[in-house]
Order: structure tokens, then C-alpha cells, then sequence
DNA sequence: GTCTATAGATTGATAGAC
DNA sequence: GTCTATCAATCTATAGAC
């Protein structure tokens, strides 16, 4: 009967399913990072998974129910690159690590990152209370370390708030207005060596720029 | 008859319609700016102008000529803006005359700034021409200026590129991120002390990160 | 689970009275 | 110039055969 290997069964039959929601996943986030979620529409997000319309509709009942758990999915790669921030470094190596990985981030995943910006600019009608409990959490502990840096002397008093900023803004600049930095770059992609030298110069000014000279460039 | 006062008859009614077609364009902004050019609805645009649906194309044929006159009124607005980075000035007063003139910008026209972010996000397809023709060209001849004052000794040797868009990305983000800066902000809009805060810690920051140590804080 | 066909609501745009 | 009524196209979502 079917009871004599009902874990290998689910597991395969969890897998394939999975495998389709990831697949539905992705051209989801493809869809709605161009288009926003009104913009976005489930043919569209059909085509771009090569499935019909109807299965979409079968893995997620609903266009918001997908655009949710698209967005949700994106948050969870936001906070394990929160994680790189951390509490026990130096100013220097915390903040030159999570820049890096911001950047990179910028780099494998510029369809979230400009989800995560379209949600954010229609006033975060899907995450907003994500932005009131996990990111604030973790953004004042963050202003409280920055703050200790201050009152030791390791850095220069800049309100923690508009460096975080900062940070954000420079390194997500890169994934949100991708097409406008290739069009200025003659129509192609950042080459492996623009990115190194993108971050480099990030890290470098933002560092310096708080009075830690011991920054990478020249 | 008419003909006997042309001129006065003709201004007092394009003055009419100008206003018309400026409140309508505000509306549309707004609505451009929150949803996208998908996303946004002649429907909600006719709300947020208090007009009826059939008047908007009474006065612009289709949505995408409503969206193209929005998003030409932004660009002229950004080339006003272009204009004090000033070829003439000192690397310092020209850089902090620049981002102080963005940072005004970003809180007196957020809801252009984001109009211009997702008409980029989604491949520029209305603006691909100036942002091939106008804003190269703008870039290009500030490269070249930074690079000037790279190798007279006057800043740090950064890519001026970067240099570049490091400022965008910081002074659009209180435009376009600002739904998320006044949730970390305990839900308020930034006082007008918060504004001239952040306004010279960028200022401070990218100055002091290119070498320049005379910045205006601490 | 996968697909075709289609229902029901909403869209951009227009016709025509005032 | 302004407005109500409406069309044709498109949208989300579902029904039902396979």
C-alpha cells in the first residue's frame, strides 16, 4: 500500500512542489520588481514562468498571496545580510564587511532589492509592520553600537541614523537604478572588476568619511 | 468682436487650461509615484484631481501622455538641480552646493524623485533617450571635473563615477525611501532640524570620505 | 496536478448631451 | 469645456475536463 514509504513519497511529491513555487517565485519577483504589484499581472508572471495562468493560481491563491510571500521572501535574505553587521567587530571591519555584503547582494539579487523598493515607495502596504518590529529592533541596535563607537573615540560623531542611511542608499543605488548605472557605463553590465572597484570606493569614502583613515584606497 | 481684445481673451483661457492641466499633472504624479505606470489608474487620478475621468483626456490623449508630460516636467526639475554643481567652483562649495540642492529636492519633490525611480527601475522606456543624450553628456563633463581636481592634488583619488552616484543614491533615498525614514523616525515626517542634520552629515561624510577635511562637522 | 474556457469586475478611451 | 453613460479590451479568479 501506499503507507509502506509515505516519507520518501511526501518528500518527493514536497520537492516537486516546491521546486514549482520557486520556479513561480522567481518570475514573480522578475514581474513585480519592473512593474510594481498593480503594474504586475498574473499572465505576465504566467509567461515568465512558462506555466499557464490557471497554475498560478493553484500554488497561490491569490496575486497578493504571491506578491506576499515574494516580499517575505526578500526580507529573509535582508536580515541574514543584517546579520554580516556585527555587534562584536571593529567599527572598521563591521561596517566594511556589511558594505561588501550589501553590495554583493546588490549584485545576485537586483529584482528583490527593487521589490523591496517598490513596496517601500507605495508606503509598505504588505511589510509595514516588518519595518515597525524587526527593522527598527534591529536598526536601534545598530544606532546603540554606532553610538558606543562615538563615545570611545573610534569614530566621528555622525548621527548613527543618516550613516545607516547612507549605507543603504549607496549600495542598494546599485541594484534599484541598475539600468540607468549601465546605460552610463555604454550599455553594459558591470564588469567583475567595476564591482570590486564600486565597493572599494563605497567602503573607502563612508569609512574615511567618519574618520577611520585606515580605509582601503590610496 | 471676438478680434477686438485677442490677446487678453486668448492668455485668460490658456491660463485656464494651464491650471487645469497643472492640477491634473500633480494629481498624476502622486498616483505615478505610489503605483507605477501600471499600476496607477486614470480612475485614481481622476480622484486625486476631483475631475471626471473623461476630462483628464480631455486635456492628455492617453495615460502614457499624461505619464510622458510627468515624467518630462521631472526631468527639466533634476536639470535645474544639475546646474549649481557648478564647473567653476571650488571642489568643496561645488559638492556641497550639489548635495544640499538635491537634499532640498528630495524633500520638496518626493513624489517626483519616485516617479523617476520606477520609470528607471522599469528600463526607462520613456526616458532611455535622455538618459543616453542629456544626462550622459552632464556626467561626462563632471567626470572629467573630478578628475581635474583628482589630479591637481585637490581630492582623494576615488572613480568619479561612483563618486557620483553615491550622491544620487544618498540624496534620492530620503525621497524615495521616505515612507521607511519616518517609520524609523517613531512614525513622524523629519523636523526641519533633522533635514539640516542629515543635509550636513552627508555633506560631512562624502567631503571628509574624498579627502576634503575641511567638512562642517565635529 | 495540469490545462482550456470562461465568468465577473475593472480598465483605457470615447460618444454625445449640456 | 464639462459631464454621464458606455464600449471593447483586459484583468483576476474559477469551473471543470483530463
Amino acid at each position: 500500500m501506499a503507507q509502506a514509504r509515505p516519507a520518501e513519497k511526501t518528500d518527493t511529491r514536497s520537492e516537486a512542489r516546491a521546486e514549482t513555487e520557486r520556479l513561480i517565485l522567481d518570475a514573480a519577483e522578475r514581474v513585480f520588481a519592473e512593474h510594481g504589484f498593480g503594474g504586475a499581472t498574473m499572465q505576465a508572471i504566467a509567461v515568465a514562468s512558462g506555466l499557464p495562468k490557471a497554475n498560478l493560481h493553484y500554488y497561490f491563491a491569490t496575486k497578493e498571496t504571491l506578491y506576499r510571500r515574494v516580499v517575505e521572501r526578500i526580507f529573509t535574505i535582508w536580515l541574514e545580510a543584517a546579520d554580516s553587521f556585527e555587534t562584536s567587530a571593529s567599527p572598521e571591519a563591521a561596517l566594511r564587511r556589511y558594505i561588501t555584503r550589501k553590495m554583493d547582494l546588490s549584485r545576485s539579487h537586483r529584482y528583490g532589492s527593487k521589490v523591496w523598493a517598490n513596496e517601500v515607495m507605495q508606503g509598505a502596504p504588505i511589510i509595514q509592520d516588518y519595518l515597525e518590529t524587526t527593522l527598527r529592533d534591529w536598526t536601534e541596535t545598530r544606532i546603540a553600537l554606532i553610538e558606543r563607537w562615538i563615545a570611545s573615540g573610534a569614530i566621528r560623531p555622525v548621527e548613527p541614523r543618516w550613516l545607516l542611511y547612507m549605507i543603504w542608499a549607496t549600495t542598494q543605488h546599485y541594484a534599484d537604478f541598475a539600468h540607468q548605472i549601465e546605460t552610463l557605463n555604454g550599455g553594459r553590465a558591470l564588469s567583475d572588476a567595476q564591482w570590486q572597484d564600486a565597493t572599494d570606493t563605497v567602503c573607502a569614502v563612508i569609512l574615511r568619511g567618519i574618520g577611520l583613515d585606515a580605509g582601503g584606497r590610496a
